[in-house]
DNA sequence: AGGCAGGTGGCCA
DNA sequence: TGGCCACCTGCC
């Protein structure tokens, strides 16, 4: 492999507008805990693609700063503050959250200073739910890896595989290694997905997820403007189309509308949110659709941002 | 080495 | 409506 595809240049870094000084561990849960599959760490700097988009992030002296491909620094200097939500004021959003009366969600908010939720791209937040069934974050970016470096185009940004990275002659990482440490390419648009044969995605590891994807690429592809409008729908209808697309259920419909459209009155219920409702809330036992109930009443419009930090704090290293 | 993993859809009573 | 189970496959 030559070096020449890193030799574009970055732009300089700058700070990032706004007053957003999270921790380390903070700007980790929110850019890598489960939001977004695109975001790969090494060496103190983040690196991460949307759509047309990449940049990195650093923490230095507690300041965030980005720089991005020069080509695109104009645009990402626009898309990043829209892809962080930097325009919404994420601390009066945590408090008005119910923690005054929850001592429970009061830690989780205490654990995790700053957390927010993305607002990424509608359709790769919906592809990216679409692989994360029954699958752990590392093993859902290592599709999305695969799904970009073999199905997207190549990205207008200086290339991150890492120096000596060994790859096989499939093109994917060895699996031992567990590196998802590029993002060279994009993300596959569902237009391109719906030309793909189900096999080939199949081999992006997608196993069973591959039939849903497939599915859900021919049904946008039948119908322009789809996806789109649904974006822009009240949360209930739009939930309510989303629920048509073969593999999308409850918690991946509110996934999407939570992280690919800043609906904070999503409460997506997955197993950790599950495991949090029943052991710190009594909810023992209660299945996903009375415990996603119980969530929007106890936590109110805003329920979806209580369940970030709920689902943080669940998935803390050696959590209890 | 076999069960389990950020779910969903289909089939039964 | 509510409870089960198959669905792919890599990893602990």
């Amino acid at each position: 492999m030559t070096r020449q595809e890193s030799q574009a240049a970055w732009s300089n870094w700058k700070p990032l507008p706004g007053d957003w000084h999270p921790s380390r561990d903070v700007l980790a849960e929110t850019l890598d805990g489960g939001q977004s599959f695109r975001w790969h760490h090494a060496d103190g700097i983040w690196t991460g693609a949307w759509a047309g988009c990449a940049a990195q992030l650093r923490l230095l002296d507690g300041t965030l700063q980005w720089r991005a491909p020069k080509p695109l620094a104009k645009t990402v200097a626009t898309a990043l503050p829209r892809y962080l939500a930097l325009d919404r004021d994420w601390t009066g959003l945590t408090d008005s959250l119910p923690w005054r009366s929850d001592a429970h969600l009061a830690q989780c908010v205490a654990a995790f200073p700053g957390l927010r939720i993305l607002r990424q791209p509608f359709g790769e937040t919906l592809l990216g739910f679409l692989c994360s069934a029954t699958k752990q974050i590392g093993q859902i970016k290592q599709m999305c890896a695969l799904l970009a470096e073999r199905h997207g185009l190549p990205g207008d940004w200086p290339g991150q595989t890492p120096a000596g990275q060994p790859r096989d002659e499939l093109g994917a990482l060895s699996m031992s290694k567990r590196q998802t440490g590029t993002v060279r390419h994009r993300l596959p648009t569902w237009a391109e997905l719906a030309v793909i044969p189900e096999k080939e995605l199949r081999a992006c590891l997608l196993g069973f997820r591959a039939k849903y994807i497939h599915g859900t690429a021919k049904f946008l592809a039948a119908r322009p403007g789809w996806l789109e409008a649904t974006e822009s729908l009240p949360y209930s209808v739009a939930k309510a189309r989303l629920l048509e697309l073969p593999g999308v259920g409850e918690k991946i419909a509110d996934c999407v509308l939570l992280f690919g459209a800043g609906r904070l009155e999503a409460f997506p219920v997955d197993t950790w949110v599950l495991k949090s409702l029943a052991r710190r809330y009594g909810l023992t036992g209660w299945k996903p659709a009375p415990v996603a109930l119980f969530g929007r009443t106890h936590f109110g419009p805003l329920a979806g941002l209580a369940q970030q930090y709920l689902f943080a704090w669940e998935r803390r290293p050696g959590g209890r």
